[in-house]
DNA sequence: TCGAATTCCGACCGGTATTGTCTTATTTTA
DNA sequence: TAAAATAAGACAATACCGGTCGGAATTCGA
């Protein structure tokens, strides 16, 4: 049905939250209850992030998260394919998950042109975009915006 | 995780098929086999895709489904939509399926407009082009090809 | 130095959606 | 009339996903 996971909404509420938020680190809890996600659940979330260096964290007391690098510099589509591994829009798009009718199948290269597509679409919108609601600048012709890697 | 739904695979290979063979018509069983599709489910998939006016069928001995019109005239959205239903990307993309964070979410009106960017992507891609194995030809801009309704 | 706050990690469970199978009825043609 | 095909719906198996829990490591402040 062509849906984000809940943990990728989540991810991205939590981006945008700490773009706004600048330099200052946020803590887990602190933007779980603000936006009502469950506390164990974002706190995973955001170790996930953590951990593809999407964020840089800081344990102990007044600890928390912050963003890694600019908010102009990170795509929806690094936020998803974080969370949820490559972006996948059909069963064969990966090598282990081989499907039984790759052999027959006559619509594995298009749908993997469209799944490419898909991607530049969550490429070239930034979580500084997400963050300023603003609807992409004009978008000038033959520019990428921001970390969209074509080879990903 | 963002992929498509089994079914809607079936039914793109199917509506290819169907497009290659033109004006003759196929049986769900005779499709099913030639791709090592379960029948049952094939045919489940055609016949919600000639109720969604997709297809038309003929009952009985020599019976089968034909394209209802052009294949130029039908995109891999509409396919979709036939089988899963409207694309949401989010939860809160349908009035019927609220989101507890609907409240608070501060990401809400940028992935609706994300998801306005994949249906577009998936709208200007039709059968035509699925059938012939075709890279999209050059993309005239501001042309909306085939069926894509801003409006869905 | 101790304790509280916080990140970190993995395992587990339950509900829900999806996939696939089966059965039966209906229609059409040979 | 028999065979072939669509049409429709019930049902089981399973995969996935959201959410929970428990415990360990780390840092800071009192
Ligand atoms: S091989 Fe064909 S049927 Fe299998 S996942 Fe790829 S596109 Fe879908
Ligand atoms: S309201 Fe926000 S969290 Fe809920 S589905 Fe929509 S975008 Fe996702």
């Amino acid at each position: 049905m062509l849906r984000f996971s809940k943990k990728a909404d989540y991810a991205l509420i939590a981006m945008k939250h700490l773009a706004l938020r600048g330099d200052q680190a946020a803590s887990a809890r602190e933007i779980a209850e603000q936006y009502g996600i469950p506390v164990e659940l974002m706190a995973k979330v955001l170790q996930r992030l953590a951990r593809r260096d999407l964020l840089v964290s800081h344990q102990g007391t007044r600890g928390g998260y912050k963003l890694s690098r600019s908010p102009r510099l990170m795509s929806v589509a690094d936020v998803i394919q974080a969370i949820d591994g490559p972006v996948t829009v059909t069963a064969c798009s990966t090598q282990d998950d081989q499907c039984e009718q790759y052999a027959t199948c006559n619509v594995r290269d298009p749908l993997w042109r469209i799944k490419e597509r898909i991607l530049t679409a969550l490429g070239t919108c930034t979580i500084a975009e997400l963050a300023s609601d603003a609807p992409e600048p004009v978008h000038p012709p033959g520019t990428q915006s921001a970390t969209w890697h074509p080879s990903a």
